[in-house]
DNA sequence: TACTGCATGTAATGAGTTACATGATTAC
DNA sequence: GTAATCATGTAACTCATTACATGCAGTA
């Protein structure tokens, strides 16, 4: 009887199944809205991702649902499986961290490595709109709320990141304007 | 005569046209190269990925292509035509700055919104994990070199970006194993 | 000779996006 | 009544991934 090959749940799909260990038994569109209303998250939350993420997270016995009438039509409500749980706990910390502690891709970033591809000018005005545009995304951040504790600190890394960003930003522009 | 619609270009086409501009006509593998040896770079540089994209930035005129027989084979010499050194410059600073300022995605960070999933134990054994993990990411990092100037910058971003991570993590680890 | 690495590709697959269709509910 | 929003989906498409096929070139 040959094992059957785990695949790896996705960054996408790790979070749905983190959603309902955390909100408990959920509709698509709860899922959505978590991605809809999230300031950082880079997922779209479009239903062509939910609905079928849901349906094959299902397959694989990882959620389960309960059929719900919802005003005269059909809906349903997802719910975290026992096996689910663990898969999440798996995917959350596994044993081979590399992959999640890499250094994580950024645009702004990897545009420093073509700056020279631009006249001086436009160079400088370009860091010059990054340090306004960050540091106005910064204030929105740390403006933003949540109840859940591990949201916070999930929060609080995404704007010690930002503000970190800001930092070697501004220092680039300064020693552009003196250079 | 309708305007054509331009689509903007993906992060990769962006670093592929940015390639082409800093080190001239180039093949398919040397493209794919500088990923396969990026030390930060989240693509994989598969064949898969550049061969097609570099057939799809032809058609739309930002690459143009030169034949070379080279050990008997037919090959091709990439190189960067003058549309897209614009379309890289545009790419690389546009008007809009919220998408490459926006927060970057970082799978670590997201794994810390659903950490109280996790048992006590786990969930510190798993940021001890994460600390080491991080302190060895900056160490290879740090030990690399570049000559290119702006690479420099953005592989100094990088450091930067990751130092940054590491604290985080060591302050919640920490109080992690206080509280 | 055989093995390894360089080099050029193709095919199947997968996961997520945009855009669309549709109906219920709520606000004006 | 009409417009916006909530809510549930579906279809077509894009882009990147893995895995594979092939063939040359240097080396043990």
């Amino acid at each position: 009887m040959r094992a059957r090959r785990r695949r790896p749940l996705s960054e996408l799909e790790g979070c749905v199944l983190g959603h309902l260990w955390k909100r408990g038994p959920s509709t698509p569109y709860s899922v959505r809205r978590m991605f809809l209303d999230s300031p950082s998250s880079h997922w779209s939350g479009s239903a062509g991702a939910v609905y079928p993420l849901l349906e094959r997270l299902e397959q694989r016995g990882l959620v389960a649902s309960a059929l719900a009438r919802r005003g005269g039509r059909n809906a349903r409500n997802y719910s975290l499986t026992r096996a689910g749980l663990g898969r999440l706990q798996r995917w959350l910390a596994p044993a081979a961290l590399d992959e999640i502690v890499a250094v994580p891709p950024d645009p702004l970033r990897t545009r420093l490595g073509f700056l020279r591809s631009l006249p001086p000018r436009e160079r400088r005005s370009f860091l010059e709109r990054a340090v306004r545009a960050l540091r106005a995304g910064v204030e929105v951040l740390a403006a933003a709320r949540t109840r859940d504790e591990d949201e916070q600190q999930a929060h609080a890394a995404a704007c010690h990141a930002m503000r970190a960003r800001l930092e070697w930003i501004e220092r680039l522009a300064r020693s552009l304007r003196r250079g």
